[in-house]
DNA sequence: GCGTTCCTATCGATAGACGATGGGAAGGAT
DNA sequence: ATCCTTCCCATCGTCTATCGATAGGAACGC
């Protein structure tokens, strides 16, 4: 089984990003979120997920605080910045150009 | 500017093997034709295109051999094998999944 | 002869994702 | 009380693939 960015490194803080939109989610959320609504095709590993997460925070992409999750446990909440939504619009904007670009080859190459 | 498989490694292969489907090419035709067909999206760069023929040829998916150009230059044509074909059909499936999965994330994450 | 295009190829550095691993706190079950 | 499972954070070492730089040679037009 392929798992999510070991096709398609790159799009990692794009899905990370994405998923903030909706409001702040701690690590294990989003990791769940995404696995849920892409039917379980993309699995973000942990061990992938926490240095997205430590590069889009010193990117300033999104920012993180400490709070209690739904269970009452300790969580890190990540909110997406200003900055981090026009980089979502960026990314998503250039994965539409690739994406389009590679399907071309595959219809005519 | 991105190129190719800056952004979406693992591609490389599945591209390579989707240009030889109209007959044998050599490297340097590959990387012009994807270049043109992607129109200048996709630069597949020489230092990235002749190792992955040698992963394609040690896994079988393309042979090689040596003949002269349109320009009567010495070049190494690849041909796809019918074990290319499988793999080419394989990668391909999977890439839609992939990008499919992604797609649903960007939508409804 | 000289530069340009064509064509092949390797090397070292880099980046990003992954598996394995480790830790700890909450809550329910026995 | 203790155990187990789920939840939640995080790092380390490895690995794989791409890239930029680099090297070289043959054909052709000027």
């Amino acid at each position: 089984m392929k798992t999510a960015a070991e096709l398609l490194p790159g799009t990692l803080d794009l899905i990370v990003l994405r998923t903030l939109v909706r409001g702040p989610m701690h690590g294990y959320g989003i990791a769940q979120r995404v696995k849920e609504i892409s039917k379980d095709v993309l699995h973000v590993g942990e061990s992938s997920l926490y240095p997205a997460l430590q590069r889009l925070l010193l990117d300033g992409y999104v920012k993180a605080e400490w709070g209690a999750s739904e269970n009452n446990r300790r969580a890190r909440f990540y909110t997406l910045t200003a900055a981090g939504r026009r980089q979502l619009a960026s990314e998503r904007e250039e994965f539409e150009r690739i994406v389009g670009a590679i399907h071309a080859v595959l219809r005519f190459a």
